[in-house]
DNA sequence: ATCCCGAGGG
DNA sequence: CCCTCTGGAT
């Protein structure tokens, strides 16, 4: 995509969701982080059906460690991963009560420190609560940006990289979620829907992925 | 490279 | 059935 087509597909993207934000469910940074950690390889309503107990009474790492990894394990039972997950959060709770005061740092290098946050958790949450300039590359992201030619690259580092080159300035906040809703709504895995899709005459990729459902 | 592991969709 | 869903640790 040349310059001008890209400063155009955000436009467009900001233009039908002028104020995206995730669709997990929060009431703190701390219930965010946790959140997005229960969220790897699953779905953000499957998520939010599990957290919406659990935050009521979790509301800082302090009562999650009393609640314990076998009580947690009882709330999150239908997210898939859990035993890792479940043993992830309390560790890194207990990382926070002993370290942080409780508070969850606004520091990507500390946050990976912590049990079960990657690259792509940590940018998610200085993104959505500190509003970083941070490029989350999940599944879907990692799609669009090389099914569009937006962002291309072989692993999700690589493509984070591209896109830190080439999301202009008053994009760089939003994209994340803006390039998120648009694969998980209209570019999808399977089945992408290049016939209502708002950026489809930029997108290097359209004939191809039309071809292919032809068959 | 492989394991962790459940729900929903096609 | 097989694939996908905002991955991370070993």
């Amino acid at each position: 995509m040349t310059k001008a087509d890209i400063f155009e597909f955000f436009r467009r993207l900001a233009e039908l969701n002028p104020a995206p934000e995730t669709e997990l469910e929060f009431g703190n940074t701390y219930q965010l982080l946790v959140a997005v950690v229960l969220s790897a390889q699953a779905t953000d309503v499957g998520v939010n059906k599990a957290t919406r107990a659990l935050f009521h009474s979790v509301k800082t790492p302090a009562q999650m460690v009393a609640l314990g990894e076998d009580g947690l394990k009882q709330h999150i039972k239908t997210i898939g991963l859990f035993n890792a997950k479940a043993r992830n959060v309390i560790a890194l709770s207990e990382i926070l009560v002993a370290q942080y005061g409780g508070e969850v740092p606004a520091d990507r290098d500390a946050l990976v420190e912590l049990p079960g946050v990657g690259r792509k958790t940590a940018n998610v949450v200085m993104n959505c609560a500190f509003g970083a300039e941070t490029f989350a590359v999940d599944t879907h992201i990692f799609r669009v940006g090389n099914r569009t030619g937006l962002a291309k690259g072989k692993t999700p580092l690589a493509v984070e990289k591209q896109l830190e080159k080439k999301v202009p300035a008053p994009f760089r906040v939003g994209a994340h979620h803006w390039l998120i809703l648009h694969g998980r709504y209209i570019c999808k895995a399977r089945t992408p829907e290049c016939w209502r899709c708002p950026v489809v005459d930029l997108c290097r990729f359209k004939d191809k992925v039309l071809e292919k459902r032809g068959k």
